[in-house]
DNA sequence: ACTTGAACGAAACGGAACGTTTCGTTATGT
DNA sequence: ACATAACGAAACGTTCCGTTTCGTTCAAGT
C-alpha cells in the first residue's frame, strides 16, 4: 500500500504532461459551484475541494480567478449568434429568445453574469470580455449586412454597433434578474429596438 | 493627558448618538477607495483604516458592504433624468450625454459599476438595484409620456421599456469600460434608439 | 447632581480564503 | 537509467472577515 488512503479515488500525476481528468474535474467543479451558490460562493480553495484536485494544479494552469471563469464560459454550448429567417425582425427575435432560453434553462446564465462581475474588478478580466464581445457583435452584425443586401435597412445601421444595442437590452436584464420575458413581450422589445432601422 | 497619543486627531463618541463627523469620514474615504482603486480594494479594513474608524462603528451604521456602496452611491449629485427640449431626440441625446459627462468626469462611474458589480454577489443589493431602476425608468419616461402628448412618438412605445432599453446602451459601454463616445457617435446611437418609437 | 446607556476608536479574537512552498509519488521524455 | 514535471496533500504567513472586549466621552432620564 503505498499512500494512506482514499488511493483508489485520487488522481495523481500521469507524468510530466497535464492530467486531462484532472482539468475536467476542476472545470466541472467550478462550474458546478458557479450554478448552485453564485459568484459569493466561488472560490479557488472551494473548487479545489470539490475536485479533489490540489491548489497549486489549479494555479498553475488557471493563474487568475478571472481565468477560470472565463475558461468555464468558453465551455458552455452557444446559441445561433446570427439566424437567417429572411427578416430584420424575426431575425432579432430569434437571437435573443434563443440567447434568453440559453442563459434561462442552461448554465450560461449564472457563468457569464460571473464573468461580468469579474471584469468589474480584473483588468484582465475586462479585457478578455471585451475582445469576445467584439467578435460577437462583429458575427452577429452579419444579420444587418444580409438585411442592407435585401435592401430592408436604412443605410445609416452601423451592423456591430447595432448588434451591441440590441443585446445591451438582454445583459442589463441578466444583470438585475429579470429575464422572465414573456414571449410577446420580447417582441415588443424587438419592435422598439428595430422599428426605426427599417426602410419606411 | 488621558490618551496615549494622537488625542488632537482622534475623533471620539458625541454621546449616546451617531456622530455625523464619523458618518462623513467614512463616507469619504469608501469613495476614495473606490474611485483610487476600484472594487476589488475596497473593504471594510481598508475604509476603516483610511477613515480612522473603528469596524464596529462601520458595521453598527452600515450591516454589509452592499449598504455602505449603495450609501456612497446616493451622495453623488445626480444629471436629470428627464430633459425637456420639446423634441424626442434631443432629450434623449441630452440625458445620455449628461449620464455619460457625470460617470466620466465625476466619480459616479466608478461607484456605480461597483454597485452593479456587488449586486451578482448580493441579493440585497440587486433588490435595491432594481427598485432604485424602476424608479429611475417611471421618471424617465416622462420624456415618452410628454412626447406622447405632443403626438411625436406612436402609441406603442411604452415609456418605462423605452427608458429601459435606451439607457441599456450606456450600462453596457460603463461595464465594459468604453465610455468614451463622441458627440457625433452618441447622435448617432440615439438616432438608432429612437427613430423607430416617432410617428413617421 | 448622579446614574444609566449608547456611540466612539483601538485592539484582539477565531475563521476563511488568499497565493506559495514543501513533500512524496507517478510517469513521460531523453 | 535518469532528469524533469505534474499530481494531491499539507502547511505556511497574510489579509480580511464579522465579532467581542476595553476604556472613553457624552446625552438623556431620574
Amino acid at each position: 500500500m503505498t499512500t494512506k488512503r482514499a488511493a483508489e479515488t485520487r488522481r495523481t500525476s500521469i507524468g510530466a504532461q497535464r492530467n486531462p481528468a484532472s482539468q475536467d474535474a476542476i472545470l466541472q467543479a467550478a462550474e458546478e459551484i458557479l450554478v448552485e451558490g453564485g459568484l459569493g460562493s466561488f472560490s479557488i480553495e472551494a473548487v479545489a475541494r470539490r475536485a479533489h484536485a490540489g491548489k497549486p494544479t489549479i494555479y498553475r494552469w488557471w493563474p487568475t480567478r478571472a481565468i477560470l471563469l472565463l475558461d468555464v464560459y468558453h465551455r458552455q454550448k452557444f446559441v445561433d449568434i446570427a439566424p437567417d429567417t429572411g427578416a430584420i425582425e424575426t431575425d432579432i427575435f430569434q437571437l435573443l429568445n434563443d440567447l434568453l432560453e440559453f442563459w434561462n434553462t442552461g448554465h450560461g446564465g449564472a457563468v457569464f453574469r460571473s464573468v461580468i462581475a469579474e471584469a468589474q474588478t480584473d483588468p484582465a478580466a475586462s479585457k478578455a470580455l471585451a475582445a469576445y464581445m467584439a467578435e460577437r457583435y462583429q458575427q452577429g452584425g452579419e444579420i444587418f449586412r444580409r438585411a442592407k443586401a435585401r435592401g430592408e435597412v436604412v443605410d445609416w445601421v452601423v451592423p456591430e454597433l447595432a448588434m451591441e444595442i440590441i443585446t445591451s437590452f438582454v445583459w442589463k436584464r441578466l444583470l438585475t434578474d429579470r429575464l422572465d420575458i414573456a414571449p410577446e413581450q420580447l417582441r415588443l422589445v424587438v419592435r422598439h429596438l428595430v422599428q426605426g432601422l427599417k426602410v419606411p
